[in-house]
DNA sequence: GTTGACTGCTTAATATGTTAGTGATTATAT
DNA sequence: ATATAATCACTAACATATTAAGCAGTCAAC
């Protein structure tokens, strides 16, 4: 008896949308050889000068793990330099390199071009719906909302049929 | 000179946004011992009673190669079973077991309520316009919206400085 | 009935997501 | 001062994302 449950999956909504709207920059991205998170990061840096890899994370939203081989990789094809504080040795600097500010004076104006044709096509009127909706899902705080009881938990991978 | 693009980073405010609602769930799918893709994939099961693997792919948004490893794991989990067709070899068909049949209706229900807790938090016409816009964009067709055209290839990694 | 194009799933290779844990460093509380 | 806790980046292990390529099965034209 298959049933629907009362409410449509709103997560897996949102990841078709943004995938509706990410396909129209990806081919702009890779054609520079850079991965989605490469560029938010770059963008990110080019925005702010210097960031500390958690400071990253909380912009970009890449856990740690993940980070740390994006830096590296991105520190090997020389688009990024890591420097330690030399006043608490646990933390350490990003930034750009010459070479990549070059390369993110080239592709910024390619993406706002994209941006606006994006615009043209969605209509601005949803586009200001988009990021006024987006900022209020946003700013309703994690905490507040209550948790649902969990059951006792059950090791469903070893149950039988 | 940091400068700041014309445009916000929509598609990582989705990104952002998305997380935002997820972690409200992701607890209860965890504590079930599965993934959030497998949760995608029972619960759309659980609606359409058998899908072929492509239909998993486009109701999920998984893509093709991811799905091969998640199915593999899941039947041996004993949470699918994989049968052919036998009129088209090539073709697949995956069906819930029993054992996960009885999972999503211990799960589902959890869900749900999970559901009616963030919509008294956010509001229910912050939820309706979720739904509102969300499905806008979705409905915006990737075909008509033109792309930009983009300067001949470098190979950024190879540049020195 | 063979050839060639196509479809559907899989494999391969690399990059990232996710959770847990480690080691070094710094801050805090005795 | 010293033990403790907290912080930060990192490693490890596994799952998924992404792109490209492979391979068997089907279909259509000839």
């Amino acid at each position: 008896m298959p049933r629907k449950l009362a409410y449509r999956n709103l997560p897996q909504l949102f990841l078709k949308a943004r995938e509706e709207l990410l396909c129209h920059f990806r081919p702009i991205i890779t054609h520079f050889g850079l991965t989605e998170q490469q560029w938010r990061i770059l963008r990110t840096l080019s925005e702010m000068e210097q960031l500390e890899p958690r400071e990253i994370c909380d912009h970009c939203h890449i856990l740690s793990p993940s980070l740390t081989g994006v830096l590296s990789r991105m520190e090997e094809m020389g688009l990024v330099t890591r420097s330690r504080v030399p006043e608490d040795q646990r933390r350490v600097i990003v930034r750009l390199t010459p070479k990549s500010e070059k390369l993110v004076g080239e592709l910024g104006p390619l993406i706002v071009a994209q941006y606006k044709i994006i615009e043209q096509a969605f209509g601005p009127e949803l586009i200001k719906q988009l990021y006024e909706v987006m900022d209020k899902v946003i700013a309703a705080e994690r905490g507040p909302i209550s948790r649902i009881a969990l059951p006792p938990k059950k090791d469903w991978s070893a149950i039988e049929a």
